[in-house]
RNA sequence: CGGGGCGUAGCGCAGCCUGGUAGCGCAUCUGUUUUGGGAACAGAGGGUCGGGAGUUCGAAUCUCUCCGCCCCGACCA
């Protein structure tokens, strides 16, 4: 892409009403533009980011067995009356009524639609294992909406479903969704620490959130110090196999980690040492449920058990809040200048600053630059606005593409670019080919 | 919803207390000189001062009312 037809609108100066610095640096990195309290437009570049986050969260579920569809944002209001929900799930829930007088809903979780779908079509424990999910935009009126995306009313959740035939099978889904939520946040950069959590209106005993420790974070966590250093990796993985899961389970769940909601002092004190004793604040990103039978048997989702009688589902959901985690991210990874966006992420592969716009031989290699690294099948942000080389970087440095790719005349008198990396600030010179080499490696596997 | 604050040019703000018909910086546009970390000079455009009502000869300024937004608290991906 080219700045220079692109609609990148940054702003120089922070707009009065952001208060945490993910949500200052999106707005003036031009993510997000507001469109009413707790509801935003994703402007170009934001959407960019967005979209290769939700990339990310459909690749990690497909790998791990899941299905993906889509369900509808507006529910009628019958479904969530056969569940008990529509009442109890409280002011939240954004009510609307049709012409025909009919209540609706904005979605704020699918449960009941998705138990709806279920029951419609599946009669045979043969049917499962099931998991169904999808990304789809979700409603919930927050009485303060707040932190830009971070506690938006719209927002984008990946939310998923699992239908089994026994709690031992539905364990064992919530074991393969914590292993493939593990490798989606690692993909995207982030360390996020499954917690032990409160089920809130979903309902369920057996729930984890997964948090990522930022000082902006909403919630306040206590864990133990030891488990910063787990790291998921590139370890294989088969999904099917329920030992491995359960192991992984352990390794990650195993030690003392909790939200504010399930703390007990004194079992943390009991079960780590002081000197592991962390006390932080985190940002939840995901939450993973085995709530039983709670919808299918309120709803009548049964299946034929193989002996003759019909058994209702065990079921669980899941849900990873992708709209949160650009802000999520933000918070973990910028410095005083902008964003440094993880090359998972990251909206383009990498910035091509000129530093002399109309110079031929500048020119020349920058556009030779930019094709050489489209023929790769990456995609560069090739600035090529007549600017001062100083706000064309501080425009880089704002919107933190990892890698940066500065062209300038004396560097070609040299047969030289200079390569610089977002993250550490150092820079190499090097051939413009050997540039175009370093960033494909980079992203190789990425 | 309770408490606090804000709404004036695209953005950030001053002006309001003490009424006299709107200003600063950045941005934008034109021109010239510039160009290796947010350029300089000269000129230009852009505002029914959130909406409505009232007081007044006269309202951005005072009063009432509605709307929107932000912050602190109770709720949540």
């Amino acid at each position: 892409m080219r700045l220079s037809r692109y609609f990148l609108p940054v702003l120089k100066e922070t707009p009065a009403e952001a208060q945490i610095v993910s949500h200052r640096l999106m707005l003036r990195a031009g993510l997000i533009k507001q469109a009413s309290a707790g509801i935003y437009s994703w402007l170009p570049l934001g959407y960019r980011v967005l979209r290769n986050i939700e990339r990310i969260v459909h690749e990690e579920q497909v790998r791990a067995g899941h299905i993906p569809m889509l369900m509808p944002t507006l529910q009628s209001a019958d479904l969530w009356r056969e569940s008990g929900r529509y009442d109890a799930y409280g002011e939240e829930l954004l009510r609307i009524r049709d012409r025909h007088d009919r209540d609706m809903l904005y979605g704020p979780t699918n449960e009941e639609l998705i138990t709806d779908i279920f029951r419609s079509y599946v009669t045979s424990y043969k049917d499962l294992p099931l998991t169904l999910y999808h990304i789809q935009w979700k409603f919930r009126d927050e009485i303060r909406p707040r932190f830009g995306v971070m506690r938006g009313r719209e927002f984008l959740m990946k939310d998923g479903y699992n239908f089994d035939v026994s709690k031992e099978a539905a364990l064992h889904a919530y074991n393969r969704h914590l292993v493939s939520y593990l490798r989606t946040y690692e993909r995207m950069g982030l360390q996020a620490i499954p917690m032990r959590a409160d089920s809130g209106p979903i309902g369920g005993d057996n729930t984890h959130e997964f948090l990522v420790l930022a000082s902006t974070g909403e919630s306040e966590v206590f864990y133990d110090r030891e488990i910063t250093d787990l790291k998921f990796g590139d370890r294989a993985i088969d999904y099917d196999d329920e030992a491995q899961c359960r192991g992984v389970l352990e390794e990650f769940t195993s030690r003392y980690a909790r939200t504010d909601e399930t703390h007990v002092e004194a079992e943390f004190h009991a079960q780590v040492p002081e000197d592991r004793r962390e006390t932080a604040r985190g940002i939840e990103v995901g939450q993973i449920f085995y709530f039983g039978t709670k919808y299918s048997e309120a709803m009548g989702a049964t299946v034929d058990d193989g002996q003759g009688g019909r058994v209702p589902v065990h079921m669980g959901s899941h849900g990873i809040g992708v709209s949160r985690l650009l802000g999520a991210i933000i918070e973990a990874s910028h410095d005083d200048k902008g964003i440094i966006w993880p090359e998972g992420v990251t909206p383009f592969h990498c910035g091509i600053v000129n530093l002399r716009q109309g110079d031929s031989a500048a020119d020349g290699a920058s556009e030779s630059l930019y094709r050489a690294l489209a023929a790769k099948g990456l995609e560069p942000l090739y600035d090529d606005r007549d600017e001062r080389a100083g706000a064309k970087f501080a425009t880089m440095d704002l919107i933190g593409l990892p890698w940066r790719i500065t062209v300038g005349p004396r560097g070609l008198e040299k047969g030289v670019v200079e390569l610089t990396s977002r993250r550490t600030g150092e820079s190499e010179e090097v051939s413009p080919e050997a540039a175009v080499e370093r960033i494909g490696s980079i992203y190789d596997g990425v």
